[in-house]
DNA sequence: AATGAATGAGCCTTCATTCAT
DNA sequence: AATGAATGAAGGCTCATTCAT
């Protein structure tokens, strides 16, 4: 009988979410849970004790991302220049949004299952509006725009960027990121 | 256009369009061909002969916010100030891809089937080039901006205001659309 | 007002005819009559007047291989000896159905819906059931087998050549046959 | 062979493969994989999961008479004359190809995707190759077929029987492999 | 008589999820 | 806990035939 251990499992978790990486970057959707099962050689029914529905998988996948985000932006605000900070922010958020699909979707999500994308949404957004109103105050950002304003507009430049050709994409990048931040201007 | 002859027929592609219309609107997905021939109570081999995939039923649904999205431009384009006409079309243009579900998508794909959507897309290509190259003769516009590059933006803004929940959108709209023409300035 | 003469829909039934034998040919069935309204360019219901079904089809197609048929037949009728015609009258059949596809399983078909089908087999049997007797009486063939046998048989050898690859049929179809006529021999 | 591991899951293969059978024998085509589901009343996912396509059913019907089929022709090479060894198996092999709908299907393809019905064939080659060289060789066959005609020959019989009416077929069979036999010797 | 739009049964297949082993 | 068989709704599509125009 093997009586398998918390390592055992958390190593399964990893693997899945190894596999399920792969899959999204290669084919752009996360993979079905059964699909994963045949990739990964588990049994369909120890896929679902991990992740229980297809948005748990999802959210399971961003967690990792998410974090790196909440440490661009962590980062970012530890630049003594409150506008430098805050564009530093936006422009590390977008681009990694833009490198990691699925990333910017549950961002703007409203909710969140799984508690560690929740809790690290809740950071980023406190982040957030701390560095947008350090920004304001120093009146190097527009005053009338609201933290949310920001998250959707990051996402906005993020799907623009994506309408670009792969080939090419840093500077396409660069150059909506300059549009968005001289809009954002004060 | 009403290309079928037969008054029936067109009578019938009608009902289709206004019913895949109202699910796409609510659902915010294209219905599938055999949803859609429950919701009208047709039978699935007439919707098939009004539209052989689920493409051309996309297609199909563009045409007319298209038509509508030319005229905007269009008349942007008689604006005497070449700055001034520019603006006019873009925000004319996101205005109208946020109400309509699935325009922008249609404006921003490579290719098109239907060939009255592919013609309709040509003449915004067209006119959209002219508005942007004169308004950046006229110093109106940022001179390293390319007519693919507005369209982009574009959806992106058009995505962003999406995000925003629908109370309150017109006034979401306005601000980022301030937002990206300035940051779209010379 | 176009008065369509008999001469009108005759030509419309050749025609039709034609078009259905090509892609018979090139597809190895027979094709639906949509299909083959499309091919020809004439509306469904026009098809539907000329062969009211399928199996109609079916048989307008295989009327003219059939009358051929029975002028093979008749030629080898002709020939003075009893068991070289009979063997004659037999070549020349299972040649001509594995050119002609279809042709056979007309020939081994119990009923006929079409009178010129059926009038034509009507001949056979009694050209093919004249030709046996006399090569028996002649003791040329095996007394125990009936027309009925000849005729399958001749279909199963044209199975049989049917199964081997196209190129170098006609060596396969040499040999099956002086199989088949040594087994027949009395 | 009882690949699957579940007792449960066995039973519903041979539950499948034995209504797919009476289908067969009375319809003379295999049934679609929905119309099984529906005979049987499982759901349509497990007959898919037994039989992934059309072909995986029609092989998998053909699995068992094709043992048969070996078995057959591995007695007749147990008779010591090899004359008699070779037309006893050719009996044997078109009295059971007439007897199973199908089986002369699977013999007469080129290829095999179930990996039983691969070998089962090629062990079938082997066994026909070797009697019909020891029946030329001790003269009692036509030097010039080849193991592939009598197989196609073999069929084009099976075919031939089959269109006589059910009763009395036995009769019909003797007969026509007295004519397939006679036509094969040397 | 010609036309072609409409019909709808029915096949193929996928997939998220449950549950017996 | 792990496994993988079973489920069945649902979507995609074809096609023989009927019938309104």
């Amino acid at each position: 009988m093997p009586r398998p251990t918390r390592a055992d499992a958390h190593r399964n978790r990893v693997r899945l979410l190894a596999a399920a990486r792969t899959r999204h970057r290669a084919e752009g959707r996360v993979p079905g849970l059964n699909e994963l099962a045949r990739d990964v050689g588990m049994g369909v029914g120890t896929v679902y004790r991990h992740f229980p529905t297809q948005r748990a998988l999802e959210e399971g996948l961003a967690v990792e991302p998410l974090l790196r985000l909440v440490a661009v932006v962590r980062d970012a605000a530890a630049v003594g220049d409150p506008g430098e900070a805050f564009e530093r922010a936006v422009r590390g958020s977008v681009a990694l949004q833009v490198r990691e699909v699925g990333l910017g979707e549950v961002v703007t999500a409203q909710d969140a299952v799984d508690p560690d994308v929740a809790a690290a949404k809740a950071e980023l957004r406190s982040l957030g509006r701390a560095l947008l109103e350090a920004a304001q105050k120093a009146e190097a950002v527009r005053p009338d725009v609201e933290p949310a304003d920001v998250e959707r507009l990051a996402r906005g430049v993020e799907v623009a960027v994506r309408l670009a050709p792969e080939r090419g994409r840093a500077a396409v990048l660069a150059a909506y990121l300059e549009v968005l931040l001289a809009g954002l201007r004060a």
